[in-house]
Parts: structure tokens; C-alpha cells; sequence
DNA sequence: CGTTGCATTGAAATCCCTCAAGCGAGGTGG
DNA sequence: CCACCTCGCTTGAGGGATTTCAATGCAACG
């Protein structure tokens, strides 16, 4: 799970240095690009969030931990989507590549200061904010109330949407991935799938690769 | 569950009018305070977001139902809360006051004003919603990944902490805002306090009065 | 061709939910 | 004042959805 980071400490900027980084529409602020292989670590839980994070491509997953190893992802990011950005001075989760990526990066005190010059800036960091509360108030709907059904329907939907593929669905996560993004167990997960394409909602030619054929049906399971 | 919010439609300013407002540190702008009774709706669901709103006293939840009825309590709102910030238009769940209580409002649009013209303002309206974000990652942590006497323990620390009365927590909510906020049954909530009485974790002079005997037990159960 | 890392499947266990009844405090009316 | 009701909370028994444990399948890779 966690490969080295140790170049990170480095900071030597890996795409090209003092480029744009179009952080949000009118935010394009210096930063560089950086390439994480499949479940290498971006940034740890507890440590100094001096960045804000950007997808350029690949996928992206936030984790929290308990003690015990009991995993809960927080947030699954596609390209175009920003992560990071954080209350205090440190991450209150991990960041990790679920497949290879490249991840934009830009110092945090260059977003703020441009908050602090701009209105329109601090207005859309606001927004990337309150854009993030929604998504985890209906995922806590979907945590808090929902069954394995509804919530793997959901999912499967949310993804569709978001990766606009039209009624295909590549997945770049796991199953355990899904699992802990859904509250869920792997197992639970694997049989809903299967339960699923047994009714005919859904086809699965290989297990990463889902086909929607029955919107209506995984829609029907949600509110 | 929802009487007459027909006094909202006038507006009639219920304090004293063109008074300050504290929004945040550094925001005090324009606004009235209102009062609403125990289980009033404050603002629902799917309603313009016009307004911004601070609890001055008692206790608001905030909720989302599904169309079959379950229900989700997204947070409960102390005294010096501030809630009702939007992304969009609309409100994205209904608020309701959980005992009888005093809200301030402020208009949306002069909240946006200040934004706009005072860069520290921007930043504490920021600093509002990334407190939820922190606030709404545990819950999501707690929703996904914690069994019920995790649950109702964290809960009661939380509770505690908040309302800063040492060992005493006087629950203004009932069992069932309990359970909707931690995804839960009324039932498994009153087991699992009476079972974290038989422990000597817990007492319960009265069943929303409760004192905490054994902080560390119930902090075990934490991550 | 064995190994390794997921994913699937099955059987048993468990935690929590559902259903149902009882209890106690507070309010109301006779 | 007491009977009566209501509402919220507690308690019990039984059931069910999901987890746990364990085995198998399967594709990729050296």
C-alpha cells in the first residue's frame, strides 16, 4: 500500500516548472505535475497539507484508517477533480493513487493568496468546498440509511455519470476499494454485483468493466 | 413534525432589527433573530437558500429523508452553530429545531457582500464549510466503519465536548434524532446505553441526562 | 507451470433490525 | 385526585441482512 514517498520530499517539480496550473476556472496558478504509480501514496493522514491537489489523469481515493485497520474511503477523484484542501495545517486523510496518475500540485499559500487578491478566487475555493459538502451529505444518506443494493446502485450510477462513458462503466478501483467506499464488505459487494447481473441490470464481461443495461432498476433502489 | 412555517413567509424581523449579526469572527452584518419550537421546521428541503443562519440558543438537526421515510440526521447544531450555507439555490436538507430555540438570520446575499468586498471575511466563510468537511469525514468514518457501541460512544464524547458540561451531557434531542444521526435503530440505541450503563461506562439519572463515568472505556471504542 | 493478487462463491455466525409488549412521566378532563 | 391517554423510552424474542471464515476460480506474470 504505501511504496516510497521519499521523493516527494524533494519537490522537484516533474512536468513543466512554473506552468499554469488550472486549479479551478479562473485560478491558473504556478504548480507542477508529478506521476504516482498504482497505490502509491500522494500525501498521509497527519501531514503538512502545503498543497492543494489537482487530477490530470488516472483516478485518486481519500482514506481514513482506525487503529485497527478498519478502512473507510472518503472519496473517489477523476480527472478534472481537486483534493487536499484542508481546514487546518495538516491532511485529515491520506490520498493515494488507485490507478498510475498525474496529479497537478500547487503550493497551498498560492492558492490563498490568491483568495486574498481575488474575490472570484476565494469565491471558487469556497465553492470547491461546499461542492465537497454535498457529495459527503449524500453519502452519508447512503452510509446511514441505504442497503447493500441501493448503495452498490448508486455507485454504479454516480460512476457512470461522472465518467460520462454512457451506459459502460470502467472501473478503476477494486472491489475492496468499492467496499470501503461503500461501508461494505468485498464479499457483499461481489454478490450484489453478481445478484445484479443475474436480474439483468447490469452485464459484467470482466469484473472491472460494468455495463449498465437497466438504469431504471439500480435507480429504483435509491431515494 | 412540521407545524406552521407560515411566519417565515413574512419576514418580519423577531429581534432587534438592523442589529448586528455575529456571523464569524470578523462578520457582523444585518439580520433578525427568530424563534422556533421544539420539532418546527427552520427551512426545508428543495427551498431557496436565501438566507444564512446561527444558532443563538437551543439545538437545530439537520436532516434528509428518502421518498420510503428513512431519515438521516446530518448534524446537530449547538449554540453559536452557524448552518444553512449552500453550494447552490437551494437548500440540500431540511433544518428543524430540535428543542425550542432562537436562530439568527442573515441574508445570503449580503453574507456574499461581505465575501466580496473583505478578503478575511472570504476566508471565515471558507473556514465555515471546511469545519463541516472535517466534522462531516469523521461521521462518514463513524457511518461506515463503526459498530453501535462505537457509535453511541463517540457520540457521547462528541456531545460532551461540545457542550463543555464535564461529565454531564443533557441530551436535548430524543432517541430517535440519536439513531438518525448515527444510522442506527431507536432500539439499538437504548440497549446500547443500558448496556453501557450496566458497564459503569455510563449513568442515566434520566433517560436525556446522562453522565459519563468511564471517558476512557467509551474512548476505547474509538479509533 | 507455479505463484500472486483479485474476485467469486458457499456456509455459518453475528450484529443489528423488526415486531411487539410493557413501562413511566406528563398532561387532560371528568 | 384519579383515570386515562399519549408519547417517548426500554426490553424481549425472533428474523434477516451482512459479515466472517474458508475454499475455489481465474487472469497476469515471471
Amino acid at each position: 500500500m504505501q511504496t516510497q514517498t521519499a521523493e516527494r520530499t524533494s519537490f522537484q517539480p516533474k512536468g513543466i516548472p512554473g506552468r499554469g496550473i488550472q486549479l479551478t476556472e479562473t485560478m491558473n496558478l504556478p504548480g507542477f505535475v508529478m506521476e504516482f504509480a498504482r497505490n502509491e501514496e500522494i500525501f498521509g493522514e497527519e501531514e503538512p497539507a502545503d498543497f492543494v491537489y489537482k487530477v490530470i489523469s488516472g483516478t485518486v481515493r481519500t482514506v481514513r484508517i482506525l487503529s485497527d485497520g478498519r478502512r473507510q474511503v472518503a472519496a473517489f477523484l477523476l480527472a478534472g477533480e481537486v483534493f487536499g484542501v484542508e481546514h487546518g495545517e495538516l491532511h485529515r486523510f491520506s490520498a493515494e493513487a488507485v490507478s498510475d496518475c498525474k496529479v497537478a500540485l500547487v503550493r497551498r499559500s498560492a492558492v490563498e493568496k490568491a483568495a486574498e487578491l481575488s474575490s472570484r478566487a476565494a469565491r471558487e475555493l469556497w465553492s470547491l468546498a461546499t461542492c465537497d459538502l454535498v457529495r459527503l451529505q449524500d453519502h452519508m444518506l447512503l452510509l446511514g440509511r441505504k442497503n447493500a443494493n441501493e448503495r452498490v446502485g448508486a455507485f454504479l450510477l454516480d460512476m457512470s455519470q461522472r465518467t460520462k462513458g454512457g451506459d459502460t462503466v470502467e472501473l478503476a478501483m477494486s472491489r475492496t476499494d468499492i467496499a470501503d467506499y461503500l461501508g461494505l464488505t468485498i464479499e457483499t459487494v461481489s454478490r450484489t454485483l453478481t445478484q445484479m447481473e443475474r436480474d439483468r441490470a447490469i452485464a459484467l464481461p470482466t469484473c472491472r468493466h460494468i455495463l449498465l443495461r437497466n438504469r431504471a432498476a439500480l435507480a429504483r433502489l435509491d431515494s
